[in-house]
DNA sequence: CGTCCGCTTGACTCAGATCAAACTTGGTGG
DNA sequence: CCACCAAGTTTGATCTGAGTCAAGCGGACG
């Protein structure tokens, strides 16, 4: 899953759910790759609710928007115990700097999360639930099991409730 | 306003409102630095209607996610004549595979551009208008002269008329 | 078998989209 | 300099989508 970086030193670590990878403002050290389980980057606001910026899964790369930041603007928790190769953000940054064919590979998955986040953005901009779908579904993606509806009601910006309506709206139609 | 691309062989070209810049599924051959002027990324869905993906203005590199993509994956549309400086895709990648210094600001760009549309998509995640215009503000970002509110209203996801409203209500209060 | 969680559906309410009309402002041309 | 036009702003009236609260259902799992 991750080939390209098995080359860079890096230690596998658990985490269980409720664990926070990093907090807002902790100086970046590590570059996290998810192998499985979920971690979420979020914003805590000031009353206390949190907004999700990013659902790594396995695959992702937590916070790539940071390998050359100071520390980190969000909070990251970890949603269902997840398996993370750490590695030291120095590590990254030397191979970024030395292997322009490492160089690449980050680059584009920079560009892929740009891609998924701009999406995510104009789906968020549109008004009606029944948009919001439409747009989520044009990517080609089926509609998940039962179990993760409440996941997309999220990822759309609404309620569940308002999602399962909608969608029986068009079962029955 | 682009001196890291200074260096490289480009065109500088204008582009009237309405002018193609590129349409989705042509093969990625140019970068292109906006200048001065407006253009916007977007999708066309499948019902007609069109879903803006990015909205480039002087400073902002467009498509920036298409550098190693083999095509466009959306639309270029001039939305204010525009002056673009235009450099050969070859060109930026082979000095992206050669130049660290050039890479890394590269990969900079592209970390900004992260961030700052997983922040949009955040404020459009909210319910209000009132809590999103208070995200969009604490950025630190002072309230723009008149001409430019109802670019807010489009920015934060509702219609100038609500935004006129809120803004309305803090005036007097 | 009971508990939990996600799904379903109903009822109520309200923020904001929409339509509409008047006012301000800046620019253009006579 | 002024008439005129276009675009943005302000404010009112109306309507509706969906958020919220609530009650019931069904499958999974200890």
């Amino acid at each position: 899953m991750f080939d390209w970086i098995s080359s860079l030193r890096q230690s596998i670590l658990q985490f269980a759910e409720g664990q926070y990878l990093f907090h807002r403002d902790d100086p970046v050290r590590n570059m996290h790759f998810i192998q499985s389980g979920h971690v979420f980057l979020l914003r805590r606001k000031s009353n206390g609710s949190a907004v999700i910026l990013q659902r790594a899964s396995a695959g992702s790369v937590l916070a790539e928007a940071s390998l050359f930041m100071a520390s980190y603007h969000c909070d990251a928790i970890v949603q269902s115990a997840a398996t993370v190769a750490v590695v030291g953000r120095d590590v990254v940054q030397q191979r970024f700097l030395q292997d322009p064919a490492f160089a690449k590979t980050w680059a584009d998955h920079l560009a892929r999360e740009i891609r998924r986040t701009r999406r995510r953005a104009e789906i968020l901009s549109l008004r009606t639930v029944a948009e919001r779908l439409d747009a989520w579904l044009d990517d080609g993606v089926d509609l998940p099991a039962k179990g993760q509806w409440r996941d997309i009601a999220e990822e759309i910006g609404t309620t569940p409730e308002a999602l399962y309506r909608e969608l029986s709206r068009r079962r029955t139609r």
